[in-house]
DNA sequence: CCATTACTGAACGACAGCGTTCAAGTGAAC
DNA sequence: GTTCACTTGAACGCTGTCGTTCAGTAATGG
């Protein structure tokens, strides 16, 4: 009953703040980690008292969890699949492609997956909220996409789940690793990973 | 000249507890982080005194570096490639992603691979040695191997190393991503994994 | 035995973070 | 204007870490 429309007397939260101490948490926590960040610094950064982030969150691994929990959300709206159903084969491939590792490569996501991924040492439930929110959500999408590819007769599969994540791990390719090691990043070699995959992929699941 | 024959006076150094340290420094670092672990639990850690530690490695960071580097020293020995030479070209390449994924899934890798990526936000030249020590080091003896493979005629392959990361990829699938976040493994799947990349990979690549 | 080096335990100063408390101020709703 | 909840700044106790110092002990070569 009433989520949410609980008449509070007095003075209001200020949701300005929230979002405030939510993003500079996630600012020094996903750049600095759990153990470096201090709330003290959090707060300052929010332009907020020390005790309003205790008063509202309780913890600072509260803290933590909430700053998870709001990237994890604003990760759902950028992870629209570009709804490509024009072109060959080939060509709706290779968009898919360039558009999965063009979003994997933003320095910020990098950043979140080593964060989360060390963290998840920890808090095993991090990784898993992550997972879901991420990239089994990307799978999922994706081999949609490859099933209705099936069914339109332009290939043919057995296993969409499986095909996606063969075409989108040949993709990524070592790329995934430098980048989360740091190396520096090789446009021209992506873009000779993303046609490789999309050769290999036709050559073995391509109809006719 | 005489590299390290200096013969020096007085008591030796405890070349155990050296490495009792850095067992004990990778143990914290890699379990907890770089900020969360304490000099002083390493020392109790290693049955050493925090002083021994300061005098042989002189700071937090060195002890880090100093324990890095000895993991990917560990990290080479437990390497090597499966010499298979026998069987047929299927039977190669499912012994091959077999031993690779046993390699990449063992705890231990995963928490340093984890780790590392960490602290490659802080130390770039960390995630580079670490690249160099481990994934590129991998991708070449492949890479070598599938020339070998060319050469003797089983396959047609252009371009090496992209065929090497491509079914190394697709071996790994998102196996790579459920460990690292802590999802629990499925033994099942990831032989499917390894099945569906031969298949692709020989329908590809494979002569006649 | 003696010089030299390695190691230990204990203690120290300096600093920083967490989480809490308190008195005071602020602002919306009734 | 009163009320009530939110917010603030400052201070506090506590704990923990780093990095250093020092005196004392252990082990080795000459």
């Amino acid at each position: 009953m009433s989520s949410g429309e609980v008449k509070r007397t007095g003075r209001p939260a200020d949701e300005a703040k929230r979002e405030a101490i939510l993003a500079a948490a996630a600012d020094s926590f996903f750049a600095h980690g759990f153990a470096a960040s201090s709330i003290e610094q959090i707060a300052a950064d929010a332009g907020v008292s020390k005790v309003t982030i205790y008063n509202r969150f309780g913890d600072k691994r509260a803290l933590f969890i909430a700053a998870v929990e709001r990237e994890c959300e604003q990760l759902r709206g950028n992870l629209e699949m570009p709804q490509v159903a024009s072109g060959n084969l080939r060509d709706r491939l290779t968009a898919i492609g360039e558009a999965m590792t063009a979003f994997l490569s933003r320095p910020k996501m990098v950043q979140f997956e080593r964060r989360i991924a060390a963290e998840t040492e920890h808090e095993p439930s991090v990784g898993k909220a992550f997972l879901v929110a991420g990239p089994l959500r990307m799978k999922r999408a994706f081999a949609a996409l490859i099933g209705a590819m099936h069914d339109a007769g332009d290939i043919e599969v057995d296993d969409p789940e499986l095909a996606a994540e063969q075409f989108a791990s040949m993709c990524k390719g070592m790329g995934d690793l430098e980048r989360r090691f740091g190396a520096a990043p090789d446009p021209q070699r992506n873009r000779e990973r993303i046609a490789g995959a999309v050769e290999v992929f036709c050559r073995a699941y391509a109809r006719d």
